[in-house]
RNA sequence: GCACGCUUAGCUCAGUUGGUUAGAGCAUCUCGUUUACACCGAGAGGGCCGGGAGUUCGAGUCUCUCAGCGUGCACCA
């Protein structure tokens, strides 16, 4: 198409960006073994794999802009580059979104096997990461496809199964009684991290226990309740000793109980006076450890009252409470309802249900030792926080840290290489396969039918999709240059890989940390599919074009704080791309005749150079801006530079030279200079908005020009 | 309870190691425009940088404190 033809028409991002992106592909300069020229330094990001169950929403634009700038900024700089791309199979979060197509149509997965719904979701979930890969390539992402792992390819899920068993070895893997927070809808238990606390104000009954007083909010746990526990320091129960039972009248009779003398009972509280439920209270647990006390399961797996509750067996808990009380206050053991008690309760993030406390076995990791050296590595900058506010969050929560569940009561994930003991549950690891009887008690075992928790298996992605520990990738490329994720996962993600990178490796997994903060409306309101104010990329995109939205979504932009996306925002570098659409067609149109080639530089004004100069200058700045990650501010430098330097000044001033009244030498000191600058605004821009830079750089006349992705800067 | 933030123009936000007259986008107002571009240009108004104290030759930036807002973790008889 002649030049001025094609740019007499506004940019119009959809007649070139499909073309563009399949260019890219088809150059593979995307692979770094396929990379031109001589490249001796390395950089690398490792994709955070998005989940395979829907579709991409702005968090997810975000950080592939963010990564794309970097990368397509490092491999202009002359580096050997590797964006590694992933997919997630995103455990119980896709199971979750399967259960609920399930829902709609009249199904649960209660009435499947597991394996019947493993192969349904595997397929559903293969359905959607060819899906969500499309939406990745349409937002321009530079990613060595050729590489793209799935988070149960068979290379991922060997190396954590045997990751699993090395901590066995180690002594840093126990399967115990504890007490796991369950949630009885999704039949699972979670990390302490996937546990949500919410405020909520309940009634708190008083109940006469014999000769005392004791408080709850949870009146349908109680009938197990035979420990009355108190600081041994409470000068008000001295004539009480430990160890000491007495008689009581209780919900369903009368019941012995026993004295226990433990630090835990704070005498502030109430009457200092408290009886425990071990089954269904961590902190009761650990009490009823200390004094080797015994304990019974009061509610089920599903939330409903067991055979110890007589009369009130099979009732929902909020039922029995209800029932309770009034059983109780018929007895006359009320003492009083306090109504205006507040307190957080665990809730599932999910459901929203309330989380009941349970005893189960579950494999757990020790965690003291890992964070520890993930402490060393972060205090020692080995692992550099580029936002600080992070660092300190990572270092709290380190050194508070508290073992992990790993398995999952869930089908889809990666089963445990573990067989239990059907006689005395005792657990085995056994990645062969190959245990047939109890080690303890030479009892039939079976395969442990939980997974493991997804972030297991997430916490060893950087070394596993580098084909860790003889892969050419591993060798070259790790540890990884930059991790760029969202700040929410910081604890679920980034200090886990920091942890098993250097257990499974010896070092730590990525140098730099860059947290980007969440993305929500303009009002500032979390985006959610309920509320509908939901902005999805490539809706955005089809509108504004995929550069006006990456613009969109860096400019302003500080690292690790959460941004409020206006759609109108995104417009203004909509006008942007038709801006620079513009000065080309004014340069290009302008610079026909002339063969920057042979121009001789020397000839060039004082003015000029100075402009050159200048020039020079806000170049190195963004250089250096990339360089430490100050993305935000860099993007904003080179979109004033060419709108208000570029266009308002230096062609506005440059258009009396480029007159047919002007000498030949004035023209050609300003045609050299407009298509100096417009090629090196081109270089500067294109990491930022790569589709409009690239189509616009096919035009640039020059003689054996490769694509602007591996053009140096 | 422990910890981490935020507060700058009407709105959304930048402001890197303290250093000229505190910036941008959007919005508002005025003027201009047969042209590279109305997805335009020139210009204007608008800010005791949350309050107070301190360090300094100099503070939006550092320290302390108060207030408001938000977040994470933990606990909950």
């Amino acid at each position: 198409m002649a030049i001025n033809e094609k740019y007499t028409k506004p940019y119009d991002p959809s007649l070139y960006e499909k073309d563009i992106y399949a260019a890219w592909e088809a150059s593979g300069y995307f692979n770094p073994d396929h990379l031109p020229g001589e490249r001796s330094e390395n950089f690398s990001i490792i994709m955070p794999p998005p989940n395979a169950n829907g579709s991409l929403h702005a968090g997810h634009a975000l950080f592939v802009t963010i990564q794309d700038i970097l990368i397509r900024f490092h491999r202009m700089q002359g580096k050997k580059v590797l964006w590694q791309p992933g997919a997630d199979h995103a455990g119980f979060e896709t199971q979750v979104v399967y259960e609920k197509k399930l829902q709609k149509e009249g199904r649960s997965r209660f009435d499947m096997t597991r394996e019947e719904l493993y192969d349904e979701i595997l397929a559903f979930t293969m359905e959607n990461k060819s899906f969500m890969e499309g939406q990745i390539r349409d937002l321009g992402a530079s990613c060595d496809w050729s590489r793209q792992t799935f988070t149960l390819d068979d290379k991922v899920v060997a190396q954590v199964k045997k990751t699993f068993a090395q901590l066995q070895s180690d002594d840093l893997l126990y399967r115990g009684l504890r007490s796991v927070n369950w949630c009885p809808k999704h039949q699972t238990a979670f990390s302490n991290l996937e546990i949500q606390h919410n405020e909520r104000k309940d009634k708190f009954y008083y109940f006469q226990y014999g000769p005392f007083v004791i408080g709850t909010a949870r009146p349908e746990t109680k009938f197990g309740d035979k420990y009355v526990v108190m600081h041994p320091e409470d000068a008000r129960y001295s004539e009480y000793t430990h160890g000491q039972e007495i008689e009581v009248e209780w919900i369903n009779g009368p019941i012995t109980a026993t004295i226990i003398k433990d630090e835990a009972g704070d005498p502030e509280m109430g009457s200092g006076v408290m009886t425990i439920t071990p089954w269904h209270s961590g902190i009761d647990f650990e009490i009823a450890q200390r004094h080797d006390l015994t304990y019974e399961q009061i509610i089920d797996e599903r939330g409903k009252l067991m055979s110890i509750a007589q009369e009130f067996e099979g009732m929902p808990i909020m039922e029995a409470r209800a029932k309770i009380v009034e059983k109780l206050d018929a007895k006359g053991l009320l003492v009083k309802v306090d109504d205006q008690y507040e307190h957080s309760v665990p809730m599932c993030y999910k459901c929203t249900r309330e989380l009941e406390p349970q005893l189960k076995q579950q494999w757990f990791i020790t965690m003291k030792p890992l964070a520890e050296k993930a402490l060393a590595a972060i205090d020692s900058d080995c692992v550099h926080f580029v936002t600080d506010q992070h660092k300190k969050i990572a270092l709290h929560w380190l050194n508070s840290i508290e073992d992990w569940n790993i398995s999952r009561q869930i089908a889809w994930g990666i089963p445990i290489p573990a067989k239990i003991c059907t006689d005395c549950d005792h657990g085995m690891v056994d990645l062969a396969d190959a245990i047939t009887t109890c080690e303890k008690c030479s009892g039939p075992v079976v395969q442990d039918p939980d997974t493991f928790d997804t972030w297991f298996s997430s916490g060893q992605w950087p070394f596993t999709t580098l084909n860790f520990p003889e892969g050419s990738e591993y060798k070259d490329f790790y540890p990884t240059s930059v991790m760029e994720t969202g700040a929410d996962i910081l604890m679920f993600w980034v200090l886990r890989m920091i942890m098993l990178g250097i257990y499974v490796t010896g070092d730590v997994p990525f140098k730099d940390v860059y947290l980007h903060g969440l993305v929500r409306d303009k009002k500032g309101q979390k985006m959610s599919k309920s509320k509908g104010n939901v902005t999805a990329p490539s809706e955005v995109a089809d509108v504004y074009g995929t550069d006006a939205l990456r613009m969109g979504l860096t400019v302003g932009n500080t690292p690790g704080t959460n941004m409020n996306l206006d759609p109108q925002k995104i417009g203004a570098y909509k006008k942007f791309a038709n801006k620079l659409w513009n000065i080309s067609r004014f340069i290009y149109t302008n610079v026909e005749t002339f063969d920057i080639a042979s121009y001789d530089t020397e000839a060039l004004s004082p003015a000029s150079q100075k402009i050159l100069q200048d020039f020079h200058v806000i170049k190195t700045d963004i250089a250096d801006d990339l360089q430490h990650y100050r993305i935000h501010l860099a993007s904003e430098k080179i979109y004033h530079y060419i709108w208000h330097t570029l266009a308002d000044e230096i062609i506005e001033s440059s258009k009396a030279s480029l007159d047919d009244s002007a000498t030949t030498d004035a023209r050609q000191d300003a045609q050299y200079l407009l298509l100096t600058l417009l090629g090196e605004s081109l270089r500067l821009l294109h990491p930022f908005m790569p589709f409009i830079t690239e189509e616009i750089w096919k035009d640039f006349p020059s003689e054996d020009k490769d694509l602007l992705m591996v053009t140096r800067w």
